[in-house]
DNA sequence: GTTTTTCGTGACCGGCGGTCATAAAATGAC
DNA sequence: GTCATTTTATGACCGCCGGTCACGAAAAAC
């Protein structure tokens, strides 16, 4: 009984998460409230506050999964070893940006939560883990970084610190540039023609940055 | 008598500007209200709304403001023939992270202008305004990245689109970081040491990126 | 002094995130 | 099955927000 109870309890928590996924995807990030995802869930708002401490646990929960899968697939790449150490980083850098891409809640999330006001607010348990992969993505990311200067691709130039600063910086900065449309420009980065053309362009600039030359790939045909 | 009026009405728009940036200076961004506002400046709340059609119109108006004074500084770097385009580039981006830097408020809204939602909600006056002086902005720096790429200083496989896109990414992403600490890590640049630091680090890794090589300069000693 | 116009105001609105007394449902004893 | 007890879901409620507007005081016009 205890058992069936805590079933429940627990596929309930997974129907708040993916009636969020399914508001987010049809709604403006701003609007969505928690009535609204308890009534789209079918349960009481008072609910909701039985399985998140607050609204942006939902995210901040939403978001770990997230960030679990990239790390998965982040980790894929370092370690096959037929990649050299800059196509791995490619391999990482275009499927977390086609992954933002496709993805516009994740999208939201993870610039919603980059400010230092909704760490804050999340409760520690999910600070710590936010926290935790983010370390994890960071490190994985960070074996490709040194594979690529053990084979002499990098500019020896500049730091492995300096490398990962910079990369971070460009890479969020990219994320913002994809969802929010570039500052406050007219260039809007509308469809997802224009948007892979922009993450194409960023991702050769990133690697051209730490190698001095342009290394894109050739199309990857099998014969 | 008409003209006293206007005048003591342009009078109290400068005291509600200078009151919401006392405020921000000693409080959340998050938790600051538009009666908080009014109070502090002596008038009531619906005064405000004589002035600014909504609470995001007075942060456009100190954010174009702040806007126009880079700008000059931009424009002077550019025109500085003494300069280097790659020494026109450091210094821009220098004075613009220090800017960010010394001046919290200036920061907040220059990352909360980014989001979609801020432009959508701004009246379109001040949206033009603002369009236009970041255009500007972007303009003038990419004169500096032209004069480099002129003096040979520039790596030749990067497109002046490219160069642009991509430093824009990482100015925006290290802007970000300088204010939320980087992503969800402990590393929480804190102190007005470490963000300088941060920032010296960014700039090297920038025009090392484009240039292919480290360029920081000899300290300016005026012997 | 009286009327007319202008202009500042704070009570008010709908909606938000979050709480909690209470009703309803599940459980257990017999 | 019945009733007592515990567990659990709930939506009315709270304080606060951005934004509005009828109204009263001050200024202008006469």
């Amino acid at each position: 009984m205890n058992d069936r109870k805590a079933r429940e309890f627990s596929r309930r928590e997974r129907d708040i998460l993916d009636s969020t996924l399914e508001l987010l995807a049809g709604e403006h990030w701003e609007t969505l409230s928690v009535d609204k995802i308890a009534r789209h869930t079918g349960i009481g708002k008072g609910t909701v506050y039985k399985h998140f401490s607050c609204k942006d646990d939902i995210y901040a929960c939403l978001l770990f999964e997230d960030c679990k899968q990239m790390h998965d697939a982040f980790l894929a790449f370092a370690q096959n070893r037929s990649l050299s150490g800059v196509e791995q980083m490619r391999s990482m850098l275009l499927y977390a940006f086609e992954f933002h891409r496709d993805n516009v809640a994740h999208q939201h999330m993870h610039v919603h939560c980059k400010q230092q006001s909704f760490r804050e607010r999340i409760s520690p348990e999910y600070f710590e883990k936010l926290d935790a992969i983010d370390g994890q993505l960071t490190d994985a990311f960070g074996m490709a970084v040194c594979k690529g200067i053990e084979e002499g691709d990098v500019n020896p130039a500049m730091s492995q610190e300096m490398l990962i600063a910079g990369m971070s910086a460009t890479f969020e900065g990219a994320m913002i540039t994809l969802q929010e449309g570039g500052s406050c420009k007219h260039q809007q980065l509308d469809t997802h023609a224009q948007k892979t053309e922009y993450i194409n362009q960023v991702v050769d600039y990133m690697l051209a940055a730490i190698t001095g030359r342009l290394t894109r790939p050739v199309e990857q045909g099998k014969s």
